[in-house]
DNA sequence: ACCTGAACACCGTTCAAGT
DNA sequence: ACCTGAACACCGTTCAAGT
């Protein structure tokens, strides 16, 4: 009985919500707008952050209303990693087929990290969708345009991926629970190391402790790519070829 | 007031179950039994049918008795991809720069998919333990063994880990959806693709279809540790080089 | 067509109470 | 020291009831 005829007030906001449809059309519920909302729950509070429940409470909505637009939360999960893919860009092609191999790598990781904590949703679930192959496109694109077969193209494409894939998990993996700090404790407690006849781990712990993921993935993207341009039947690209 | 005195049957399992410790010390419990207990588990019913419950239940134990050897489900996880890494053996070296790292490849590939729907937990926690560093010994084994500073080896150890990890995460992906179905399915709407300007993919459609995961491991093994090899200093390992 | 509220069968985790 | 049972605050999902 509070306040009935303050409707006409320009706050309105208070309304209690009764059953059944809301009134208005303001219908702020489609599957885009819960994948962002998932989304931006992902970004702040991790992938275990995310409910639909959560999602619901950040719409204004009861939970099952979600399922008018999405037919699980698997099925919500899916939608954010197709998100992510099909918002990637893919840089404009030079001809050159390391540089450009490069370049997409380097961007498919920039892309993947901008939302870290989702990334491990993008490489874990297998989201074949016509508009999250984006990346596979321009891969195959500079492949066959170096005059490789789509046989070919097709192996050479995976081994691509499986590099980027590897190194971008590592990344998303580390950063999600402790950077450098992961060898650098094995360094702390060297000795008992030693005792386990991991030599080499203890040798190498200092260049363990150390981890540039930027020039590592270049390192890695550079080493494919040169790979995949022997492969294809160039002449090794590296120095002192002919002499 | 049933049968209160046929507690000396043979058959004593029947024993209602009171509160406080268990009289007799059997002790079932250890964090060990936890951690085979919870890895039957996902292999019976894949990540997500898992829960402290199920594995309690498993063991014949209240949920919270868990508690006493595992600090939080996570920290279960952890065991579980632990366990699955400690238990890794690495095959003998041969002193074959890339037969060995290919032994290594291999093996680590079959052993992770032996619980594939597991794997994802290895590749995706970052358990560094000194019980889960077997390979990571082997592999920088292999490299300093021929001739490689511990500074090179570790970036060279980077970008092999990434290649098996990417190769293996997306075969246990694949195996946890659909099989070749993913790209079989792509074919059959062709047309759709078509018209979304996907033309490689849809040319190389019947090369995606394809896929053989332990061929494709192979090949991409095989263009790293050529990589590898070059990288190192060696001549081009391909026939050849010397004309 | 789409949203609500209540309900169901589960969760992970804590804690006093037992032995 | 270690297990139990009950409790708490959550889950994903379903479905009749509303508009």
């Amino acid at each position: 009985m509070t306040t009935k005829t303050r409707a006409s007030s320009k706050r309105a906001t208070a309304r209690k919500p009764r059953r059944g449809r809301p009134p208005k059309g303001a219908s702020t519920l489609s599957r885009e707008a819960i994948t962002r909302a998932a989304l931006e729950a992902i970004d702040g509070g991790g992938l275990e952050a995310v409910s639909l429940r959560v999602v619901a409470r950040r719409l204004g909505v009861d939970p099952s209303s979600l399922y008018n637009h999405v037919a699980s939360k698997d099925d919500l999960l899916d939608a954010v990693a197709e998100h992510i893919l099909a918002t990637f860009e893919v840089p404009a092609p030079t001809g050159a087929l390391e540089d450009d191999l490069r370049a997409i790598g380097r961007a498919f990781r920039r892309h993947a990290l901008e939302h870290a904590n989702a990334t491990v949703l993008v490489l874990t679930r297998p989201t074949i969708s016509a508009a999250s192959l984006g990346p596979l496109e321009a891969i195959l694109a500079v492949l066959v345009g170096a005059g490789c077969t789509y046989d070919k193209a097709v192996h050479l494409l995976r081994v691509f991926m499986a590099t980027m894939l590897g190194s971008v998990l590592r990344d998303a993996s580390l950063s999600a629970a402790f950077d450098g700090e992961v060898f650098a404790s094995l360094v702390r407690r060297g000795a008992a190391l030693e005792a386990s006849g991991l030599e080499h781990i203890v040798a190498a712990a200092p260049h363990l402790a150390s981890f540039d993921g930027d020039a590592e993935f270049d390192f890695a993207v550079r080493l494919a790519t040169a790979a995949i341009a022997a492969e294809l039947g160039d002449a090794d690209p590296r120095k002192g070829d002919r002499p």
